[in-house]
Formats: structure tokens, C-alpha cells, sequence
DNA sequence: ACAATAGTGTCTTTAAGACAATATAAC
DNA sequence: GTTATATTGTCTTAAAGACACTATTGT
């Protein structure tokens, strides 16, 4: 080992976001238009390289999702998935990319003001099918933000981080159906939820009413982590026809 | 943005070692002894730079194993625990390390031929306490593999990868005791393990004994994920005296 | 009244946890 | 025999899941 002469190699320090959000009760990833080489014209995550050497790689991801989703990183839940630094991945170099999972609530703003406003929200189906070819290796990035989304989702809180501040029980059991891809029963799952202490806490007389009866409002509890968990149902149990 | 007169920052890539083992009924990690600046003298988690610009993290993590603990990565669990990127993290510059959580059987072998043989087992509970103070963020480091590695045993396999080839249930509970840092009802993990299907399997009428009664011994199952769950008892619960 | 959604009660099945009892070895 | 560990059984409680039923709104 000649320590003496040999340098480390470098690399350049990207940051690559899975952004999920709920629209029309469906799991939904922002993607942006590449308009540059490689890969110009498909669709990307969201995410650059850092703007200095300076600059924290946490600090990166809350500047990429102000730049390119216009939303504000204090207030989503924002953590990092891993590191994808295969040698091919770009064409250009050796780049790291260091992912993060955000999860913004289901706000009526479609994407708002970016810059080249080139940013949509898709269906997560349609990348998880291959249907969309991102670029690069982003929809492995997808697959493990989504699969990292459904696994948080049975032990912590993480549920709310899709909701507003104030949110029905019945809003809280369509992110469980439309991350999870399957259908539950709001009976069961009304007093499951509010079984598990410290979750979600009533506030004041509120209700919400569309068509039916109105709905208490609830906001998030003091605790983060689930007791008894939230679980998700045994795929090998689904045997009988279901309704 | 002076997109043509900029370029983006470079970083030197690490990989670090959270290498997890049972030895005496206790959970130990790997720490080598550091014998070049920065942080000369401390104990730091094996690990090194990328080998040259073409190598795969992946693969340097399995080379590290090789070099560092004489392990043979590909008979190791192996995965990845994320990136740890702060700026002032390395006083050399910036340095960016993807840590990757190894558990190794506990075998008869201390740490085997390492080059410069400064690798020493050492309990993670003089870690955690802070008493050993290591290099780096490698504290931290330890940490988050020692808490991914507790979350991984309630609904994953990765019990097994502490144990050798073929083991006892005995075994398999003092892996869950070790790493949760509590004890368990020998009789209710007996069954409880043997419920979960495609846990463990029995391995023929072989057993092994010590002191009292043979055990039978199992091999892994084909199940990496268990259901039900084993499920860590919930720390507010702990309220009677014990025996 | 009816349709639609919210919320409660009840029952069955399954898993968790405490702990008695039995089995098979070494000594 | 005694001691030590392995394995089985039984009982109680908690949680999961199915599903009837009541409550409160809009139309």
C-alpha cells in the first residue's frame, strides 16, 4: 500500500428527493422535467448537486425543496433514505447521490412557483409499474422511499406528516389505504388509532362535514412512536374473496 | 445561477464498518486502533477511503471487511446505513462516509489476521455510555447501527446472522436479550419463534448440550420477514418488580 | 324520508405474557 | 438422587378482525 503517493479519489455530492404527497386519495411522487443531457426530457426526482463545499447535505435537501417544490423543509418531515454512488449511475462522473424522503401534506397548490415550473406531481403506480422511465437509477430511489414510507407508517406517527395540522380520523385512514395499496376497515381502524396513546389528540368542538355526519378533528400527539404499532396486514392472509 | 461558469464541489467517499457480533452474551462492535492523524490513538470503526474512482461502494465495504476484520463479506448481512456527510465532520476536508451495519456469527476466532492486528471487539455499551470516545462521528455512527439492528430483529431475520449455521432457540434468545438489552421468557420465545413461519426450521435429531437438557438444533428458514412480528415489549410497561 | 359518512358495541380469533409441569441430559 | 437447561401445557389478558347497529349531517 503505497500511502505516500496515493490520493483518495473524489466524487461529486448530489441530492436526490422522493417527495410524496396524497392527491385524490393516491400516492403521488413529484417529478421534474430533465431539460438538459443526460437524459433530457425524462422525468427526474428533484435534487442537485451541492451548491458548495461548504454546504451540509441536510442543508442541501431543505434548499432543493424550496428551489424546486417551493415548499418549506422546517415544516415536512425530511430524512435521508441512503447513499447511491454505483460507478455507471451518470454518465458524467462519479457522483454520490445522497436521497431523502420528504412528505409533504395534500395541500390545494398544485406545485407552485418553481422556477422552470417544469415540476408535476405522478401517480407513484405509474413509476412503481416502470410506466415512466426515470432517469438514471431513480426509480430504484422511488421504490425504497416508497417501501421506507410504508414500513414507517406501522410503528411512528409518520401517518400525520400527509395530513394538515388538524385532520379527521377518516383522512388518516386514507393515507394508510393509499400507501399501503390496500382497503381498511374504518370501523377497526377508528378505534385502533384511537387506542394507541399519544398519536393523535381531539381539538375542541370542530368538525369537518362534506356529506355525511361531520367529523371530530384531531392533531398529532406527543408521541412518535406507536404502542401498539398500527399493522399491516399479512399479505399471505388474503384468501377468502374479498368484498 | 452562472450555470456555465460553475461547477459543483467534490468530496473524498468513505466507508465505514458498524461490524456487530455476540461474544459472551454481550453485543460487541469492531474498533480499530487508529495509528496516523486525525484522532491518533482513538478508536474509530474500520473503514477507508474508495480504492480508486471505478470502485463500487458496495465493494469497498466487502474489501474493508476483508482487510480490516478478515471477514468474508459475502457470508456476512450486510446493508447499508446511510451516509454521514456534515462538513466539519473530517478535519482533511470534506469527506462524505456511506456506513454500512455487518452482523457477524460469534465464532471461536478473536478478530483473526488483521494487517495491523489493532482490531479489538469491544462491548457497545462502553460506546453507547460515551466511555470510549471515538473518532469522528463514528459515535453516533455506532448508534444508529445498533438501533437499526434492534429494529430489524422484531420483523425481520437478522437474529440468525449472529448465530453459526445451525443453533438452538437458547441461542436465538440470547441474540434478542443482547441486542434489546432485556431479558425474555425463555418459554414463551420458545414457542413464540417456533410459530412464526419460516423462521427456523429443524435440522435433523442432532442437538446440543452442555449443562442440562440437549437442544434441537434449526437452521434459517426461507422467511426474511417474519409474521408475526417478534415484538419488542414496549419500555412504558415496565412496571412490576422483576424477579 | 333517504343517502352518506361518523362513531359505538359485540363477538370470535389470535397473539402476548405469566407461570406450572414435565423431559433429558451431566454430575 | 440433584442441578440445570429444554420443551410442553394452561390460563389470563390484550389486540385483530368481522360486522350489526346507532348518530348526525345534507338533500
Amino acid at each position: 500500500m503505497p500511502e505516500e503517493t496515493w490520493s483518495p479519489p473524489a466524487a461529486l455530492i448530489a441530492v436526490d428527493l422522493v417527495i410524496l404527497t396524497l392527491r385524490a386519495s393516491q400516492l403521488h411522487v413529484l417529478l421534474v422535467q430533465r431539460g438538459v443531457e443526460p437524459y433530457s426530457g425524462h422525468q427526474a426526482l428533484p435534487g442537485g448537486f451541492l451548491k458548495d463545499v461548504e454546504e451540509d447535505v441536510l442543508t442541501a435537501a431543505h434548499r432543493e425543496l424550496q428551489e424546486e417544490a417551493d415548499l418549506d423543509g422546517a415544516r415536512l418531515h425530511l430524512e435521508q433514505l441512503g447513499a447511491y454512488g454505483t460507478p455507471g449511475r451518470d454518465p458524467r462522473g462519479r457522483v454520490v447521490s445522497i436521497a431523502y424522503l420528504a412528505i409533504a401534506p395534500s395541500l390545494p397548490e398544485p406545485v407552485a412557483g418553481t422556477d422552470a415550473s417544469s415540476a408535476w406531481w405522478q401517480p407513484v403506480d405509474e413509476v412503481l409499474s416502470g410506466k415512466l422511465q426515470l432517469a438514471f437509477d431513480h426509480q430504484e430511489i422511488v421504490e425504497d422511499g416508497v417501501e421506507r414510507a410504508r414500513a414507517k407508517l406501522e410503528h411512528t406517527a409518520l401517518a400525520i406528516a400527509f395530513c394538515g395540522d388538524t385532520f379527521t380520523i377518516s383522512e388518516l385512514q386514507q393515507v394508510y389505504e393509499a400507501v399501503w395499496g390496500i382497503r381498511l376497515d374504518p370501523r377497526n381502524f377508528y378505534r385502533k388509532v384511537q387506542g394507541v396513546s399519544g398519536f393523535i389528540e381531539p381539538v375542541g368542538p370542530d368538525r369537518k362535514a362534506t356529506r355525511g355526519r361531520p367529523a371530530r378533528l384531531f392533531r398529532a400527539g406527543d408521541r412518535t412512536a406507536l404502542h401498539p404499532p398500527i399493522a399491516r396486514p399479512d399479505p399471505m392472509m388474503s384468501n377468502e374473496g374479498n368484498n
